[in-house]
DNA sequence: AAGATGACTAACT
DNA sequence: AAGTTAGCCATCT
């Protein structure tokens, strides 16, 4: 037991929790639509955390076969170096699921989340 | 313990 | 249109 100067009751959890619910949020992003950083953090509860979204989508479980690719940042841009194989492996998984880039970008006010609103109100504009 | 980091963003030049 | 600046805040070193 030596001198049981624990500093406190337990052991530091890390609190991931929160991630959880980036989880939750991404997973149901619609296939052929996306979300950005911002969007997520919103609808996960932490709006000023859009820089922690890619970090729990970094902590999140393989199997889990979290659909991450959807989640591009507020220019409508992937947010990888564009010579990395990460950038290439999510603007194909975006492509394959007919999202359409211009010029590197993507057009959000089709894709993104008000674009998805657009669909319900105006049923697939095409 | 304190500074650096980052899959961000909005505002400004 | 493209680059810079400031704000952001849990993690990481």
């Amino acid at each position: 037991m030596s001198t049981g100067a624990e500093t406190g009751t337990g052991p530091d959890k890390p609190d991931r929790e929160w991630a959880k619910h980036v989880w939750q949020v991404v997973r149901d992003i619609p296939e052929g639509h996306v979300l950005t950083y911002g969007d997520v953090a919103r609808l996960s509860g932490n709006p000023r955390w859009a820089r922690r979204v890619g970090q729990a989508m970094h902590w999140a479980p393989r199997a889990m076969e979290l659909p991450w690719h959807r989640v591009i940042n507020a220019q409508g841009r992937i947010s990888f170096p564009k010579d990395s194989p990460a950038y290439q492996r999510q603007k194909d998984r975006l492509e394959d699921e007919g999202v359409v880039f211009v010029k590197g970008r993507v057009d959000l006010a089709r894709y993104g989340y008000q674009g998805a609103l657009d669909k319900i109100f105006w049923a697939d504009p095409e």
